[in-house]
RNA sequence: GCCCUGGUAGUAUAGUCCGGUCUAGUAUAGGCGGCUGUCGCCCGCCCGACCCGGGUUCAAAUCCCGGCCAGGGCGCCA
């Protein structure tokens, strides 16, 4: 090639430079467009470099398809710019489509144009195609390279799938989605304790959950739920404690625990359908498989409980509530989905409805999911004078729960409710062990960054 | 708040118990070179580390003390 053809040639390589918007997804590159031009835009996952032919693997948001560039049959200028390329690279890749049983979904792209849109500083701080693991510390502090991952994709395709199917229930069941205030005037409900935060010259708290707001709303639209975030101030440091994080809160109107663990049922067992049925893939890159449970669930009463307890050598007194190594036993014995009712009103909070005739037992439940609770409600008080008097119980100052206690004076109906950790469900349909895996920007005792 | 375990190249590890051929081994990533069908490609060469401070000792990655950081557990937690 003499020069005078090579200038040309670069010239027209800098003609043809192509625009950088994509055409086509990386998964919609398919054996049957062999033959056509495609633009495809993304970052570079992985280089195989054999000489004489040389594979890159281009990552979308969708999947990944194989970029093969053979030396021989490619301009000397697609030669230079793709070595340059080096792993999590984004560019633009103008191509040929070609089909090719020996690549992977049997099909390539053979680069006719590559726009380098912008470069990652090498070395990677960590492997992002997962072969070299990496402790979850090093992985969190760089949790946007880390969530290149296959294994973390498929756990917030599965956390998507999750929601869009809690959402899809709700909406058909008559739920009305809604919004309670984060920032919130006073400490109110005891136990767990709360965030302060600078609210102008004034103290605040960041909420620990919409309780009183989605009771006070059930006036307005009978069936509510929130799917937000709450935050509590507890120095547990486990694997599965966060400091933030979703709670999944239902609330309706003339009804009784039974009925919204009814609710609870039928959501759980909607949500591992459509997990199963959605996210084949996905579980297989866990390696992990969800179980469709049956309804109705397991109930055990607080008494059952201890007495189980007892038959395995954990003495609990009546009263008493079930410490952490009590539930892993439990959780042996009944290794999948299970209420605890009946619970003794004095462990459950003031807005739990105690049994009429038997006030020492209260009407709040718990869903277990093996050793982990993963939901609790129950029926509500909802007469005002009953509600004065658990507070009064519970060393609560009634004074400082006004607003809340007002609106039993406009008609407050009989209602009944539960709230689900998003994570601890998540943790559940992906056998994901830390919790923290299944949040994007995980927040603990001692993690506050990213 | 308490208890346990750990901290060695960008990442993951071996070595630590029983101090000395550790000039700190290996894999992977990164750099350079080679290789035309890889798919955890392969081959050769190279770069790169003992958390910080103090102590014991002829000698400390290794033993002791303090600190910091991390992981796990307990308590706590609607």
């Amino acid at each position: 090639m003499n020069f005078q053809s090579r200038r040309v040639q670069t010239m027209n390589y800098n003609v043809s430079a192509h625009s950088w918007k994509r055409t086509h997804y990386t998964m919609e590159i398919t054996p049957d467009l062999d033959g056509k031009e495609v633009t495809l835009t993304g970052w570079i996952k992985e280089i195989r470099d054999l000489g004489g032919i040389k594979f890159l693997l281009l990552r979308d948001k969708d999947g990944i398809v194989q970029i093969t560039v053979p030396r021989d049959e490619v301009d000397r200028q697609i030669i230079e710019q793709v070595d340059k390329l080096q792993r999590q690279d984004c560019v633009s890749i103008r191509g040929t489509v070609r089909r090719m049983d020996k690549a992977p979904r049997g099909v390539e792209v053979t680069p006719k144009s590559i726009i380098i849109l912008n470069t990652a500083k090498q070395p990677l701080p960590l492997d992002i195609t997962g072969k070299t693991p990496a402790d979850i510390d090093v992985r969190l502090d760089a949790r946007i390279l880390d969530l290149i991952r296959d294994e973390a994709q498929a756990i917030f395709r599965i956390r998507h799938v999750t929601l869009e199917a809690i959402r899809e229930f709700f909406s058909k069941n008559g739920f009305i989605e809604i919004h309670t205030p984060k920032i919130i005037a006073t400490a109110t409900e005891g136990g767990a304790n709360l965030f302060p935060v600078a609210y102008f010259e004034r103290e605040a708290f960041l909420a620990q959950s919409p309780q009183l707001y989605k009771e006070q709303l059930v006036i307005d639209f009978e069936k509510v739920y929130e799917i937000g975030p709450t935050f509590r101030a507890e120095k547990s440091h486990t694997r599965r404690h966060l400091t933030e994080f979703i709670s999944v809160d239902i609330e309706e109107a003339f009804a009784t625990a039974e009925d919204v663990m009814s609710v609870a049922e039928q959501l759980l067992q909607h949500v591992c359908r459509t997990v199963n049925e959605k996210c084949r893939r996905e579980l297989d890159i866990l390696k992990y498989r969800v179980e469709t449970p049956s309804i109705p669930f397991k109930r055990l009463t607080y008494d059952e409980v201890i007495n189980e307890l007892r038959e395995n050598g954990i003495k609990i007194s009546w009263g008493e509530d079930i410490p952490t190594v009590a539930y892993r036993t439990l959780g042996k014995l009944h290794p999948y989905f299970y209420f605890i009712i009946d619970w003794p009103t004095s462990l459950k909070p003031f807005y739990i409805k105690p049994r009429d005739g038997k006030p020492e037992i209260s009407e709040g439940f718990d869903l277990m999911w093996h050793w982990i609770e993963i939901a609790s409600g129950g029926t509500r008080v909802h007469n005002k004078d009953l509600l004065i008097k658990r507070l009064k119980e519970q060393n609560l100052n009634p004074e400082s729960f006004k607003y809340h206690l007002q609106v039993f004076d406009y008609g407050m109906p009989p209602h009944a409710g539960w709230a689900i950790g998003l994570e601890r469900l998540v943790m559940m349909l992906t056998g994901i062990r830390n919790i923290r895996e299944v949040v994007l920007f995980p927040r603990d005792r001692f993690r506050l960054t990213p």
